[in-house]
DNA sequence: GTTAGGG
DNA sequence: CCCTAAC
């Protein structure tokens, strides 16, 4: 994709021209015409599903293209062009809008449920219930189950799959297709959805699909695990919902690349999600992005923040409002990027999050030994299926920091949060202090009906755990996963902070939360009954430390801050699409206007708010002003920072004649005189 | 709530 | 990006 040059800097006429700034400048001193100032364009995405959106905006394109839209015209070739993207691309996307299209009128409406379950199924699971014969007849209500337990999982993913699916990922280029075609050419574009609404899921550069083993680490995880396991019973990472030993359920367990710091509940959790993001990861979130009902998400939030790092050394309250929203930001996202055709590769992906000890690759020696009163049983994995990988690393890597970063994925999994379930006869062993053969293994009959998986070491309050009555480990094998985000140590980025397209992403958590970005995600229609998702919501807001078995690594985060604190906002590098926008904005707008900016060039960019835009143009200013070898991230194109230091230049000169507060007519005089 | 500017 | 003063 090339950057699509703009016709010529003569269209720089922030004056000029009669399409110009539909409204006159409005000087930093004139604060009340602000009451004058409307909103230049309801959000489209404000009550709209994300496929209405992409309608909406093919329909904008096409229009566009014969220039009907005359207060855009400036950006017509651009959307023009970007039309024409559409037409070519409808074929290549149609798969994806298939599915899409299916979601949404499926359901009837763009909420968290418009995933199907189906897509959300895990291959182990339907592997499971395949297998076992028993399972079958429940194979429906399991299925429901499953989708609750999963909506469940979404507090405590949402911020790494926000994250994954970001339209950073998008723009990066890293996505298939000529998907870019849509951000490249969108200044305006912006105007009209959200980069999250065109979002094409980039298939990853590597993907293990569920069959990479990991034999280097099997010595570590035998360690750990000394029990044969049957050929059937082990489904591969399961968590039972209504498992009180299982924290894990209520949360995923994204490894970290420390390995450490693990935390017994899932508000802990949630901490350490944050951090990750924070650390590697920019998350996509916004305040506007709401997605649950404050019943579902308020507890949530509360917990979880109380275990927050605090960095900053004080925080309004208003700002722990936006960090609420921002977790529900990360949710809804997600969401979105599922609704968006994504479901299959979000189905892949929530099956990655699935831990599988399959049979031909958790194999296992198994023999008993009766040499005394004491029967010992001796058994050997010798292999743990890895999840699925998903890595994102940039093309211009090298092979050898794509090892490494896959070689830190599969270390921060296997090292960072995992244990393991033991599943006797297709129920969870909970009772650790139970003995095997009290629990009854060790039978002959073991090497069918034991099983083990692996789970993230994350915990939940049982107390808060609904209480499902379906116990079967199988149903609950939806539940997510750990994830992981590692960047690769080449990253360019640099204060630690990791640019989107490089992050590593496991076992993103797929679930379909739509509606989020939108205040009509408040609206929970479509099946998904408020109760249903209140209910699951709060089975992940667990705040007891509870797991004993993690007891240790519980003191690690009570660092109990002032819940005040918010966290600081992820870095979400602007694209060069999205400077280009903000450069045509400037360009009519001028300087000084950034709320004007904000609503006519991001208005759907729930993450970019009218100060980022403001910094953003700082810093254009200062780039544009230095040598391109001194410039960092992102190269943006030079001629874009032309017209950046033109209409920076313009406009200061505009803010410079009305500086003397003198009306032109005074100034003459001045002149005169 | 916005804008501007320093951090 | 954050924070804050000043509107």
């Amino acid at each position: 994709m090339v950057f699509q040059k703009r016709p010529s800097s003569s269209e720089m006429e922030p004056c000029g021209g009669g399409q110009v700034a539909e409204m006159p400048r409005v000087p930093k001193s004139a604060r009340g015409k602000r009451s004058v100032r409307k909103k230049e364009a309801p959000s489209p995405g404000q009550m709209m599903c994300a496929f209405d959106l992409l309608a909406t905006v093919a329909g904008k394109l096409l229009d566009e293209g014969e220039g009907s839209l005359g207060n855009m015209s400036a950006g017509a070739p651009a959307m023009a062009a970007c039309a024409k993207d559409v037409r070519v691309k409808q074929e290549q996307c149609d798969e994806e809008m298939k599915h899409f299209k299916h979601d949404v009128t499926d359901q009837d409406s763009c909420n968290e449920s418009a995933i199907l379950p189906h897509n959300l199924f895990p291959r182990s699971v339907n592997h499971a219930l395949n297998e076992d014969p028993k399972a079958k007849p429940d194979a429906q209500d399991k299925e429901s189950s499953m989708i609750s337990c999963a909506k469940a999982e979404l507090g405590c993913n949402f911020g790494a799959i926000a994250d994954r699916w970001s339209p950073e990922s998008v723009e990066s280029g890293a996505f298939t297709g000529d998907a870019a075609g849509f951000h490249k050419n969108a200044p305006d574009l912006y105007n009209l959805l959200d980069p999250m609404d065109v979002d094409v899921k980039p298939p990853p550069l590597v993907s293990s699909d569920s069959t990479g083993e990991m034999p280097s680490y099997g010595d570590k995880i035998r360690r750990s695990i000394s029990l044969p396991r049957g050929p059937k019973g082990v489904a591969g990472y399961a968590v039972d919902r209504d498992d009180d030993d299982d924290k894990s359920s209520g949360c995923t367990h994204p490894s970290t690349s420390t390995n450490r710091d693990f935390r017994p509940n899932c508000t802990a959790e949630h901490s350490r999600v944050r951090k990750l993001l924070r650390k590697v990861a920019p998350a996509r979130m916004h305040k506007s992005d709401l997605s649950y009902s404050d019943i579902e998400r308020k507890p949530s939030f509360r917990n979880k923040k109380m275990h927050y790092t605090r960095q900053r050394t004080q925080r309004s309250t208003f700002k722990r409002r936006k960090l609420f929203d921002r977790h529900a930001v990360l949710a809804s996202e997600f969401g979105r990027a599922n609704g968006k055709g994504n479901t299959k590769v979000a189905g892949r992906d929530y099956h990655a999050a699935t831990f599988e000890a399959n049979k031909g690759t958790n194999s296992m020696a198994f023999q008993k030994s009766c040499a005394s009163n004491d029967c010992h049983v001796k058994l050997r994995i010798k292999s743990f299926k890895v999840p699925e990988l998903l890595v994102e690393i940039p093309e211009s890597a090298t092979v050898g920091s794509l090892k490494k970063t896959v070689l830190e994925a599969v270390t921060a999994i296997l090292g960072g949060g995992l244990r393991v379930g033991v599943h006797h006869h297709g129920k969870k062993v909970r009772d650790d202090s139970k003995t095997l053969i009290q629990a009854g293994i060790g039978q002959d009959d073991m090497l069918d009906n034991l099983g083990f998986s692996l789970e993230p070491n994350c915990t939940r309050n049982p107390s808060q755990v609904q209480a499902t009555e379906d116990t079967s480990f199988l149903e609950t094998i939806d539940t997510t996963e750990p994830l992981a985000r590692i960047a690769p140590a080449d990253s360019s980025s640099k204060h630690g902070e990791v640019d989107v397209s490089q992050e590593l992403a496991l076992t993103p958590f797929a679930m379909n939360y739509q509606g989020s970005d939108h205040d009509s995600a408040h609206s929970h229609g479509g099946f998904s009954s408020p109760d249903k998702v209140s209910t699951n919501s709060r089975a992940l807001v667990p705040v007891s430390p509870a797991d004993p078995n993690a007891g240790a690594l519980v003191t690690v985060n009570k660092s109990k801050r002032s819940p005040e604190q918010g966290q600081r906002r992820i870095r979400r590098p602007f694209s060069v699409a999205e400077v280009e926008a903000l450069v045509l904005a400037v360009e009519k707008l001028g300087t000084g206007r950034w709320r004007d900016v904000k609503l006519r060039a991001f208005d759907n960019a729930k993450h970019r708010t009218y100060v980022d835009l403001k910094d953003k143009w700082k810093t254009l200013v200062h780039t544009a002003s230095i040598s391109p070898q001194q410039r960092r991230g992102e190269p943006v194109p030079q001629e874009l920072l032309d017209r950046v230091l033109a209409a920076q230049a313009y406009w200061s000169q505009q803010q410079a004649k009305l500086q003397p507060k003198t009306p032109p007519l005074a100034e003459a005089r001045l002149l005169i005189t």
